[in-house]
DNA sequence: TTAATTTGTTAGTCATAACTAACTTTTTTA
DNA sequence: TAAAAAAGTTAGTTATGACTAACAAATTAA
């Protein structure tokens, strides 16, 4: 098994691009990502991912043929999945035993994801209890990189009448997460669809009592599951 | 003041140097560093130590001539010992919180220093109820950054008959923690130094109804007061 | 189906931080 | 105090991972 040594010769910047990739492919279910949709979700340039996808293929964890899409090898998904599972418990971490809110975690777990050391994680998953879903709502996978992806279902898809729960949301903005909780969303919240206007995209919901217009922009960043 | 902003533009390796120059000036409180025992230290050639001071002269981290000794600013100072209060939270938590042993923590405690976030460490202060000392014994600085310096006596500097008590001990070298361990001793054990051969500096120390014969390279990195 | 646009690639540059080799200054010692 | 040793410096190289600018391939639209 080479697994398990490859895992500690990846530097930091090689694990972005790995869990960029893995987030894009499988978590958001793209059936193609390309060069430069890579570089804009890193937000560096297509020719910095074009490199590093080159070393990334070199080290077998990316494969793609020239001007073709990108995929992931199953090392390069079990590298991901392994980064995914360390920033997800490091944010659960700092949410419930270090008085984080949820829009404060992102970044500094971006950091504490690149820590390596297998017993760190692990003592810390037992610590905490075995958590299964981090502070924003998303599955966390167990020591052995397995979890359920939960296919995304983003409120913005539905239809007028419709009725839902917020199961996740997006981790990466702090406007958002604090737009969220301002409003009153959270998780678990049940979320009726009262109106979708055609002419800007904007739907009309409505929870707990309260009736509030949001932007397609915003609803797009909201994972729910119909009930 | 410039000093919170700054703290946050360092690189991972300007940490590291400051860090070890803290150390080898104030903790081991060394009359004169130079740039070679520097580059010693850190294992990283003299070439290498000279362009970094060069680095960190220009950013007013640093004070020295040319070919001179080296020393710290205020600013340098406080760089560091925000660094050592970290390392030691963290080694802290580890081991109280995350069955880590004290020959284990070093290394993690050496990543886990790095991470940029005053609320982390201070709500992982909090969390641990602001602990004063780590586990090999060093005092935490508290987050003001202040702490008291205890002068280090090494146990290789005893005499013949003279009594300690171990109050701490190098944290930097596993194989040294576990053959500590091994052997028995523990932070607070009484010694006493029963025998010192001349011919090649090793030391008979008894303690807990023990008696063991340890080289002088050992005795160096274990800590005592007289009592 | 040609032209425009988007996407992907290559070449060359920059900053960081390591290195070796060669050299200079300072300190030690014979 | 002159030679040897140690300490410090400089120049030039390497690897990583960004960047821009220029170019090529693929896709989309007229």
């Amino acid at each position: 098994m080479t697994n398990k040594l490859n895992l500690n010769n990846l530097t930091k910047s090689e694990e972005d691009y790995l869990k960029a990739l893995f987030q894009l492919l499988i978590e958001d279910d793209s059936s193609k990502v390309g060069n430069n949709q890579l570089a804009d979700y890193l937000k560096v340039s297509p020719a910095s991912t074009n490199n590093m996808v080159k070393k990334l293929k070199a080290k077998k964890y990316v494969v793609s043929e020239k001007y073709g899409k990108l995929e992931l090898t199953e090392e390069g998904k079990s590298v991901a999945v392994r980064l995914i599972r360390k920033h997800r418990l490091w944010e659960t971490f700092l949410c419930n035993y270090l008085n984080f809110s949820w829009d404060e975690v992102h970044e500094v777990a971006e950091q504490l994801e690149h820590i390596k050391s297998q017993k760190l994680i692990n003592e810390l998953d037992r610590f905490m209890d075995f958590p299964t879903k981090d502070p924003h709502g998303e599955v966390i996978p167990n020591a052995d990189g397995e979890y359920s992806i939960i296919p995304k279902i983003t409120l913005s898809s539905l239809k007028e009448g419709e009725i839902c729960k917020l199961v996740s949301v997006n981790d990466a903005s702090v406007t958002f997460l604090k737009y969220v909780s301002e409003i009153g969303l959270a998780l678990s919240s049940e979320v009726k669809v009262l109106e979708v206007r055609e002419f800007d995209g904007s739907i009309k919901i409505g929870f707990n009592n309260v009736e509030e217009t949001v932007t397609r922009k915003f609803a797009d960043n909201i994972f729910v599951k119909s009930i």
